[in-house]
DNA sequence: TTGAAAGCGCTAACAG
DNA sequence: CTGTTAGCGCTTTCAA
């Protein structure tokens, strides 16, 4: 036997006749209390906030043709990445009383496709992170809708990028000025901007600086793969390696224990994103992103200026910062074999 | 200068005038197709799909009455816990055509409060995971609203709680046929209905036993502030630990490293979520818990039966399961001191 | 099997 | 400063 029934929520017309005066007044002191007497304001405010009144938003949206509502794209939830974004878009969207409505595309450019069809129907504007869409589908979206990208470096479009260019830069000056020769930059999903960005920041850096440079690449980025990977990366016989990502970063960290061979006395390592650097042996040196700054800058940007409008073209970069830590030092004096 | 404008989506009245037919008809398409004829359906169906066309959510939910919505809350989307259930709620209300809004509310009461007013306005039903509202206050909203709640064992109430009771139960006893006598458990946030029911497995278990146990807690639940409670622990001189998570069961892998324990020689350790298990050295024995599963079928009893009706008061308990790795074994043959 | 018409709750001209 | 009115896009009786 399920329990009572639902309370059906007051509305403003119930408001309005108790308080005899006309729906509109009642709606407009809310949406606009300036055109009202300020003790008009206060009385329906007050009588609203009796009854636990709360203003329809479907209702609103359908009379306004506006959606105070912003689609929020990610490939995946629960990828540790991602939902500091979410969060830092949800409280940006909170203070203009927008609603910020979550999906993840777990990676799949057809399910890609699809959500951004369903969203875009009830959106005002997209937000859209680290897209697997073709190019020219990309361009043809923002033709058509208020979109704004995040990590995806497509020209024309308004795009915001969380960027490690400038630190990694920075990494790679000092292992060098500590007299590291053999980097080894370990990849992650091919075809991702940030891992073509990361690995074009190492070999940019590294350029004519007569050090050598070893790419591999973890296509799942997963610890386990890393591990995996490991023989393949120590015949190298790198004396600093730069990873992808933190995970990746782990995961050679725990594989060089294993054959013994200590951090940093023997290897240094640099990881990316800064999300676990403490919980590392020894701590791991990374860079932190920006990605609720760009969270944040991404919510203010398709909120301003008129709904019915595209976004204008632009290229926003953050750059993150290095957090050095003691996975970094000078390289052995006798190059290892 | 902005982009141009944002193309008008079609509507259900266009589709109509274009096909000569009325607009219930083309309504009915999606909704009742049974009650016309199955060619009509057929020339609407292709019509609309050709034009892009997609219902309007807000429209179908004031005509309706009905939002077609799921207000999902949690404390804290950056806790990894709770990325796969949002996963799976996602998942599993796609197949219904409902959609999950997600809120966080930072673990703040009055936040959570308001988050559940704003939410439950536009939304058919809420679920709210790890409730930190007092009894009085949430069994009061579930008189008005229908709610279900996760991780939360309040009576009378619909919920569902992602236990780890049996497989912890497991767990000690697997530790004392091993020989272990002296246990610790390093419990998380107080108050959480995990926190108290996990020290209540552990306690229950161990009853009638003989062996000693000493609980401590982590009120942050970090890695940090676990590695520095760590003299306290060690002062009890347990040979298993039991801890309220992956997170601190991994703090107390590394402080025992720290001071030169061996895990799991000297020590053993088991951890609960089974989120990190295989990144800790050596790979952490811990309670695989049912958070998905949850999820999904949280998702499966708010969708059925009549939104307009109450959920009925019912507790259901996933158990989780205990995966054994290489962080347990026999105690050490001279008890330390 | 289909159409006409009313209405969901709210906003936005337009009057007054 | 406030009321009247029309209408947003869709569903849903009621008639035909």
């Amino acid at each position: 036997m399920p329990g009572g029934r639902v309370k059906k929520a007051p509305t403003i017309v119930e408001i309005a006749r108790d308080l005899g005066v006309s729906s509109s007044t009642v709606s407009r002191a809310f949406t606009a209390p300036r055109l009202l007497r300020p003790e008009t304001v206060e009385r329906i405010r007050a009588a609203a906030a009796e009854r636990g009144y709360i203003p329809n938003v479907h209702a609103r949206a359908l009379s306004t043709g506006v959606p105070r509502t912003i689609g929020l794209i990610v490939p995946d939830i629960a990828n540790p990445f991602f939902p500091p974004m979410i969060r830092a878009a949800q409280r940006a969207a909170e203070e203009t009383g927008h609603t910020v409505l979550i999906a993840d595309t777990d990676g799949d450019v057809e399910r890609e496709k699809r959500i951004i069809a369903r969203l875009a129907a009830q959106s005002e504007s997209l937000i859209i992170a680290s897209s697997r869409l073709p190019s020219d589908e990309l361009v043809e979206l923002t033709d058509r809708r208020r979109v704004l990208f995040i990590n995806r470096d497509e020209p024309d479009t308004a795009r915001i990028l969380v960027s490690a260019r400038d630190a990694l830069s920075q990494g790679v000056n000092r292992l060098l000025e500590l007299g590291h020769r053999r980097f080894a930059y370990v990849g992650g999903p091919a075809g991702s901007w940030s891992d073509g960005e990361r690995h074009g920041a190492v070999l940019a850096a590294l350029q004519g600086s007569g050090a050598h440079l070893h790419s591999f690449r973890i296509e799942s980025g997963t610890y386990e793969d890393t591990m995996v990977a490991g023989d393949e990366i120590l015949s190298a016989a790198p004396t600093a390696v730069i990873a992808f990502d933190d995970v990746i970063a782990h995961g050679v960290i725990d594989l060089l224990h294993h054959r013994g061979i200590s951090v940093p006395q023997q290897i240094s390592v640099v990881g990316c994103d800064d999300v676990l650097a403490l919980t590392t042996q020894p701590p791991l040196a990374s860079v932190a992103l920006k990605a609720a700054e760009a969270a944040r800058l991404a919510v203010r940007i398709v909120v301003e200026g008129q709904v019915s409008e595209m976004l204008s073209p632009q290229r926003i970069a953050l750059q993150g910062e290095l957090v050095e830590r003691a996975t970094v030092a000078a390289p052995p004096e006798q190059p290892r074999r």
